[in-house]
DNA sequence: CCCCCTCCTTACTCTAGAGTAAGGAGGGGG
DNA sequence: CCCCCTCCTTACTCTAGAGTAAGGAGGGGG
């Protein structure tokens, strides 16, 4: 063996590899990672990210399955069906900008990246469609008396959204979870305008 | 001369390059378009391109800085000094859905391409940048008593994000224009839960 | 002890597609 | 009438980077 490199079990280095890969992937985007960037950043020489998952697009969608899994497995606190609806609704936004902040390097740039690759956008959208789902439920089982008109899929749209577009702003250092999760919230509940729940200035 | 291609003006022409581009981007994204491709769409040939444009890159360029010209100038009747703030916000959130509900195939892909690019990220994030502050001045001049410390710009990128989430849904052709801004005029004002201001089912 | 499975490497091939070289024709101005 | 500017084309070149061929070594099981 030339490199210094060690022996190790398959499981282990796929798991190295797509370390290396979500890393790389999220510093330059889909298209501008190439195969020998991932490999030269997870030590391994390139036969063998095509000896274990096949081609570029294979270990892209392997990572955008990894990472889906674990933004999903970071939302499930929020099903704790001991809290109220909209107790859920508050864990649930914390889960979500807790796991961007913790993971922005990973997952966030996936996200976006992912997002806008067309061939991938569907899985992406998969997790993005639960999380989805579970928000419009749990709007809907917090409403009182909702009208018999009411959409709360595309509330649940319109408050991921926010939700994404504030994430981005955690990311970037910008804002910190707790202060996020309490504009979302006031605003899912009183609309931007409305008085702070949380109130403390100063 | 070989091809059927009649002799233009190369304003005329740099147009329909930059038709024949936003078109093709907007199909498959920066990436998965090819010079040829747009070459093809515009019914010229690729030096041409070139001879007028440079590069793919600057090509690119010159698509969002047109699009993105188009989307600011959609939104200025917003900027109406005789509305007040809250039907300023009205409009532009009608200007802002109407425009991306019209120009769907150029702009929304644009829009979502250009920004996870990075290299070009900050060409369009300049523009979206006025859009947050415009949305931010909006809210700010509407809101009878602020609180001291409130962040009327975060305030706005959750906005801005709601309205992007709800414009895909749009371009999509998921829902109409009147009921998205019906939507996020009454999450801003009363939030997702609130009582829609116009009230009509059935 | 030796077989053979798995892990691993060096050193390629091949193509899509960005970008260019070289030259041709219309047509307005002198 | 002819010069020359602009518009336009065919037919390339060149490289990044996806993907592969061929082979070598550790080490557990018989």
């Amino acid at each position: 063996m030339a490199g210094g490199t060690k022996r190790l079990p398959r499981a282990v280095r796929e798991q190295q590899m797509l370390d290396a890969a979500v890393e790389v992937f999220s510093e330059n985007g889909f298209h501008n990672t190439s195969m020998d960037a991932i490999a030269a950043r997870a030590q391994i020489s390139k036969p063998m990210l095509y000896l274990y998952y096949g081609s570029k697009d294979e270990l892209f969608a392997a990572c955008i399955s990894r990472e889906g899994q674990r933004f999903v497995e970071a939302l499930t606190p929020a099903g704790d069906p001991g809290l109220t609806p909209r107790d859920q609704l508050r864990v649930a936004l914390e889960s979500f900008l807790g796991f961007v902040d913790a993971h922005r390097n990973s997952w966030m740039v996936l996200y976006r990246q992912a997002m806008s690759q067309q061939a991938f956008a569907g899985q992406v959208r998969s997790s993005r469609d639960r999380l989805i789902e579970l928000t419009a439920h749990l709007l809907e089982s917090s409403t009182r008396d909702p009208e018999p008109g009411t959409d709360f899929v595309i509330m649940a749209v319109a408050l991921v959204g926010a939700g994404e577009a504030v994430a981005d702003r955690i990311a970037g250092g910008e804002i910190d979870v707790e202060k996020a999760a309490d504009l979302l919230e006031n605003l899912a509940w009183r609309g931007l305008a409305g008085k702070k729940r949380t109130d403390q200035h100063g």
